[in-house]
DNA sequence: AACATGACCATTA
DNA sequence: GTAATGGCCATGT
């Protein structure tokens, strides 16, 4: 199953989905959950063209918690969005991953809980 | 086909 | 804390 090769960015975007609200993930938490390690970049490159507006793009951030795209690009709208959501940024625009990071309940393989 | 670019990440210094 | 390096791989020229 999820053998296509375009389906690659798809199973991203349901995964993007899944992120709550008040919630943040990185690019390679993503990608991980995907079952593609390593490919982050990837995850970026799709949410670049994201297809519709059911898919909360401005939840994703990088590693560093801070928002990869430029302001004139829509990076001023993404900060506004997760302002809006109940996120604080600190004084150099960063997110605390610590407190907003999406954690899933649910693993395939390991009962975390 | 080869090369450069890109909404990234982990490691290392 | 920052900066540089190697890796990842889809797209456009």
């Amino acid at each position: 199953m999820g053998s296509d090769k375009q389906s690659k960015w798809q199973e991203f975007y349901a995964i993007v989905k899944q992120v709550p609200h008040g919630k943040v993930a990185s690019y390679g938490q993503i990608a991980t959950l995907a079952g593609y390690y390593g490919q982050a970049r990837q995850v970026g490159y799709a949410l670049h063209a994201v297809p519709s507006d059911d898919i909360p793009w401005h939840r994703i951030i990088n590693a560093q918690g801070k928002i990869s795209l430029n302001l004139e690009m829509g990076g001023a709208v993404q900060r506004k969005m997760l302002e809006d959501e109940g996120i604080i940024f600190s004084e150099a625009e960063v997110i605390s991953l610590k407190k907003y990071q999406w954690v899933p309940q649910i693993d395939p393989e390991d009962n975390q809980i």
